[in-house]
DNA sequence: AAATACTTGTTCTTTATTTGTTCTCTTGGT
DNA sequence: ACCAAGAGAACAAATAAAGAACAAGTATTT
């Protein structure tokens, strides 16, 4: 194989954690805004050097997504260590999740997430202070639409807003409760809230 | 081989733990900043010293990082086990810190450590509740023996006790302070207390 | 089925950014 | 004076990005 530069590996990096994220391969669009870049030709090059590499099936004009050889899902990072979990934006009460131009990817700990598909967002506020998740607290959510009563939930309000609070669901209304006396629950009708996930884990950096 | 100078082995140093936490070699950039220097010129001529002593591959102008050689990776056997950063022991306050048995490695990312060495805790109660900090939770240490005021650090108290508090140092006196309204300051002679390391980092887990 | 519009993979050219390298100038310690 | 070390400027090659253009594939409409 030869050499692959940073940002190859880089790529095969993501394509390797995110074959299960799309249930057909992803075509090079797709790719492209997974990773912020606005042209098809200069991810085209990467994934030219991948098949030279043997990576990445050569897909001869056939209109059939970027996919990852037997040879490439083989390498998937040594024994048992975590793969890169996405970061994929910030999150504040009352406005939609503010995506980040370029999905990142942090090798996080098993003991902070679960071997479901998880992604991470950064806290914007100080609804949830009282439970020890700080204005720039990264936060590991595992993906899933439904949660029990107390769990710690992404919620999507009206289609609009995203939100972390306590979840407590009744037949009738469903309450999002924040940990910060100086705020109070919000009633919903169940319709009017989605679940994008519930929260598995908690990271803060204290350096600067 | 020839001498090394103090500067060269901190370098080498860097390089040797770096290559078991990241898949590619750092760029001259990288290791600049890792190391607190500005000018990647200073380094460069330190790395030239280690690819005349066959320690660092010679990278002809390719952008590829510094790159061990075979010979620079045997220097270190140990390292090649201990990747991440190491699990030590609970901390509880008024005790000393329990030592695990089978100190374990955690890998953890980036974002939440230093470039120095680095160590981790498990908290045992509730001193520091009000910075977010959680019985359960754990912490994650710079290992050094000086510390800003203002600074959370794992401080040893008599040779006896260890706990994580504020610090606040003046001439005749150290404060110990705890992030929780029914605890009050500790005050000691300098002399009675010291650092073990300075608080970079924090996580937790929400499974149960 | 044929005609049409839209996607997708591919190639190329141009521009921008990153990286390794070399130099010169300073600083601080011995 | 000597040395290790650092800052910063300058440069060329390597790498990456954007965008235009095109053809073969796919989808939609007629």
């Amino acid at each position: 194989m030869r050499d692959l530069t940073r940002k190859q590996q880089n790529i095969l990096e993501f394509l390797l954690t995110h074959q299960n994220n799309f249930t057909y391969p992803p075509t090079l669009d797709e790719v492209c805004s997974a990773l912020g870049l606005s042209s098809r030709g200069s991810l085209h090059k990467h994934i030219k050097a991948l098949i030279e590499a043997g990576l990445v099936e050569p897909s001869e004009r056939k209109q059939k997504g970027v996919r990852l050889t037997e040879k490439a899902r083989q390498l998937v990072p040594s024994v048992g260590e975590t793969v890169g979990t996405p970061f994929v934006g910030y999150i504040a009460a009352g406005k939609p999740i503010e995506a980040v131009t370029q999905v990142s990817y942090i090798a996080i700990p098993e003991q902070i997430k679960t071997d479901k598909s998880c992604y991470i967002l950064q806290i914007k506020g100080d609804s949830m202070i009282e439970e020890g998740i700080f204005d720039g607290d990264w936060v590991i959510i595992e993906q899933r639409s439904v949660a029990r009563n107390g769990e710690i939930v992404v919620a999507l309000i009206d289609k609009a807003e995203a939100t972390l609070k306590f979840i407590e669901q009744y037949p009738h209304e469903t309450l999002l409760i924040p940990a910060n006396s100086n705020m109070s629950a919000m009633k919903f009708k169940p319709e009017q809230v989605e679940i994008q996930g519930v929260l598995v884990g908690q990271m803060r950096s204290y350096i600067k």
